[in-house]
DNA sequence: AACGGCACCTGGTCGC
DNA sequence: TGCGACCAGGTGCCGT
């Protein structure tokens, strides 16, 4: 589910209601999430005060006094400000109760998501340390992933894809990104030309910003911090819209598989 | 080193 | 109505 903008939505949706406040409790139902969650995390986080919300890639990161919690969606995952304590639904697995009586929520019915504590910096995190430049920043420019694509064989779809050249571009935005770029996703990541690579380096900001804005995209059950869905899927170009007509030149979306994932793309507008 | 493929997990949808 | 196959927004790890 999430990409860089649904963790954005949901990292403006909840900071207002949780920065400053003290952790009262966490409260874990399931340990199961893609990595045990640490027996001792719950301990050490209480009594501590969340001074600040924090997003790189698609991390959420809440500093508290003596290190960070880092909280990743997974597939499925999201986060809510709750300010009663409704019966947890199936689920839900944990939650972290704050001193001024609201609590935060996490629900992630695939388990791909990911609840951990570090008393390091977050960037010497060895989840973190190997990612690439964010993409709104000036980290990232067309000289950059100009540079980053010589030489490689592999598909431009993949590469942007790949955390460790850029972060937050999933498979929604990549299609999309793709798609405005006008670049065929299949073509070799090395044959991309200096032009190609200034258009690509702007649709990726461009589309993530534009679904910031929106509130991020909601297919299924993606919800922000205060519970509303986003608005970016009407937006949406080409993913999920195999076999209907390019909304530019009309001719009909195909479809096709990029590394297990599906990837939506015009023939017209992104010829090969 | 770079690349492709797989696994992790639940639930919704589709075809029989 | 039931059942199996397949698909889904991510990403670390494995073998080649």
């Amino acid at each position: 589910m999430p990409e860089l903008p649904e963790v954005e939505t949901t990292k403006r949706g909840i900071a207002p209601h949780i920065e400053g406040q003290q952790i009262s409790r966490v409260s874990i139902r399931d340990f199961r999430l893609r990595w045990p969650i640490e027996e001792s995390l719950a301990a050490w986080a209480q009594d501590q005060t969340i001074h600040s919300v924090e997003r790189r890639s698609k991390y959420l990161i809440l500093n508290l006094d003596s290190g960070a919690l880092l909280i990743h969606l997974g597939m499925s995952g999201n986060l809510r400000v709750l300010f009663d304590d409704p019966t947890p639904n199936k689920h839900d697995h944990f939650d972290i109760e704050l001193s001024n009586g609201t609590r935060l929520r996490y629900h992630d019915p695939r388990r791909f998501g990911a609840f951990m504590h570090t008393v390091e910096p977050v960037e010497q995190h060895a989840l973190i340390t190997h990612l690439g430049p964010e993409p709104l920043t000036d980290a990232f420019t067309s000289d950059y992933l100009y540079q980053c694509s010589r030489k490689r064989k592999t598909k431009i779809k993949t590469l942007i894809m790949d955390a460790k050249m850029v972060v937050g571009v999933g498979n929604i935005y990549a299609n999309e990104a793709l798609f405005l770029a006008g670049i065929y996703p299949h073509k070799q990541a090395g044959r991309l030309t200096k032009a190609e690579a200034v258009a690509l380096a702007e649709s990726i900001k461009q589309v993530l910003a534009k679904a910031i804005e929106q509130g991020g995209t909601t297919l299924k059950d993606f919800v922000g911090g205060d519970g509303k869905p986003g608005y970016f899927a009407q937006s949406l170009n080409v993913y999920g819209r195999a076999g209907l007509p390019c909304l530019v030149c009309g001719t009909l979306i195909k479809e096709m598989r990029t590394a297990n994932r599906s990837t939506c793309y015009c023939t017209q507008c992104q010829p090969s």
